[in-house]
DNA sequence: CACCTTATTGCGAAAATTCGCAATAAACAA
DNA sequence: TTGTTTATTGCGAATTTTCGCAATAAGGTG
């Protein structure tokens, strides 16, 4: 796990808000889970373990926990969302919409993209996670005009 | 209207698709209702003046006009797709993840990074549209750490 | 530990989105 | 214009996501 989870819940605490097991298995979860995934995927997962825990729960923990800067949203090519980890080094994607693959982006290669958007317009660009979509390597040929 | 129907037209069907009422009809209704219009927005536009046009035809026909780069999907800040004409010139959006206000940041402005991923990784972004989430002026303030 | 307060959950129903398939109708050729 | 091909639609069902509300339980306090 790469998470400091009492760290974490402490912060939770602090702000008023509540730890419940199934916060804490939906988090647990996604970080097992990988990079990028879906409230199903979440939800096969922690059903397993809590076979009441309904899907309205793994929906809205997943989109509380990206509130608090916990989790990441990821947008899909296809517009669908994912969720991942918000580690302390953000990173973020660059997403074929062809073969729908995954590129990361270290976060070093926005900063001088997010001075620009902040001097210009006063828009402070989250940090957390930006996806971009475009064409791949693979993919840029083939995909035409 | 802004955009050329008539060669449009000719473009799908030189492509082997056809032109549907239906699409005509979908088309012109993102064009009238500005700027990112949702599936419901349209359905509830077209089927005024067809009845029988179907909500999964509204959903397939903003996503193959996406496909054919005639619209242009923008993501919200709440993860909903909406549609909007992808005009010549391109443009982008800054996303207030707070107050869901929409900024148009011009093409321009994203022209050296996609240069800059251009060379790094290969990766060619999308022209048409990208969507940046994050704090607008108002909320900077007021969304905390 | 027992007791409040109220944030959070689970449930079932609603809404939004996608899918499969038979029926329809564009586009093209003759 | 008529006929043929097959892309596209409409429908209803399936799936995904959201919502409302009563029941539950987390985190304080005494």
């Amino acid at each position: 796990m790469s998470h400091n989870t009492t760290e974490i819940n402490r912060q939770l605490r602090k702000s008023g808000y509540r730890v419940t097991p199934q916060r804490q298995l939906i988090l647990d979860a996604v970080c097992q889970l990988g990079d990028h995934v879906t409230p199903e995927t979440v939800y096969d997962h922690v059903h397993r373990i809590a076979p009441t825990l309904s899907r309205a729960t793994v929906y809205r923990v997943l989109h509380f926990l990206t509130e608090q800067r916990i989790l990441a949203m990821v947008h899909m090519a296809d517009g669908r969302l994912a969720y991942e980890l918000a580690g302390p080094e953000p990173h973020h994607h660059l997403v074929c919409r062809t073969c729908d693959s995954l590129l990361e982006l270290p976060h070093s290669d926005l900063r001088s993209f997010r001075r620009a958007m902040d001097t210009q317009y006063d828009f402070e660009i989250d940090v957390s996670h930006v996806s971009f979509f475009g064409h791949c390597t693979d993919c840029r040929d083939s995909a035409g005009a």
